[in-house]
DNA sequence: TTGGGTGCAAACTATTTGCATTCGA
DNA sequence: TCGAATGCAAATAGTTTGCACCCAA
């Protein structure tokens, strides 16, 4: 396991992870690759928004929605869809599944043995499966 | 089984659906309710807007949202989340699974056989499972 | 009759887009 | 330098809300 697939990650890593994946490592991809990077978390949009502009204001709105699309196209990060308000973008990397809580709207990861599929339907070849999600809502008694 | 587990439905069965759930069957509920259960189908609330009207402007876009929600909060219709832009309405009540084709949108059933989870974490006992989705995402070559 | 249901328009939120400006290599 | 990336503001889309009116029971 070389340092890249580590928690937390230093701006240097940040920056190589960038190059690796063809993705020019500008000030703000960099900023917003150090928030995400930093630990395995969900974050919206808004959340990486208002991370990214702690100390200073620095990068715009639409830059984070345009830096999350692009990370997540060259598989950085993932997006999980599972609260019809909004999306979430993990930077858990590893195969693993989800807990949702309804009722807070708070995501939790389940890794991936918690969980155990037995049986997939055949599908067509032309099919490429891109992903299977695993999404357990839950809400507290 | 009785004449409402089935497709499609008669106004009648689906003014006993509403009255059976708690509903007040009002004209507008009663005609989302015959687009909605007039056979197993995936609709957003735009599809279901347009449908319903149809023939003459009979249904608001507010009163269709409010519907829904209040179809989806007895159990009638299940919204399915899947894709980032909308909710889908879901009118097949029986244990199911879904593939998603992320190109096009498209929504498909998977019988609840044809997958098996054979392994769930165990989780604190103060947790209600309200549902397991599993979704497959799929594009074709 | 009368309180819940509806329609409408306006508000809201998340996200996207167009375009002039700036910046990394 | 120079094309790619950014910022901004405005546009868009889905959904929610407030309120006066209406109708099912």
């Amino acid at each position: 396991m070389n340092s890249l697939d580590q928690f937390p990650k230093s701006r240097a890593d940040v920056v190589s992870m960038l190059r690796d994946s063809g993705i020019t490592p500008t000030h703000q991809r960099i900023k917003i690759g150090e928030v995400l990077f930093s630990c395995k978390q969900h974050l919206s949009a808004e959340q990486v928004l208002v991370a990214v502009n702690q100390e200073d204001e620095e990068v715009s709105k639409a830059t984070v929605y345009n830096t999350l699309g692009v990370f997540a196209q060259h598989g950085l990060i993932s997006e999980v869809i599972v609260d019809p308000s909004k999306v979430f973008y993990d930077s858990n990397l590893s195969k693993h599944h989800h807990l949702y809580y309804s009722d807070t709207g708070e995501l939790e990861d389940l890794t991936d043995e918690s969980v155990e599929i037995s049986k997939l339907p055949e599908l067509p070849n032309d099919l490429q499966i891109e992903d299977v999600d695993v999404i357990i809502r839950v809400h507290r008694n």
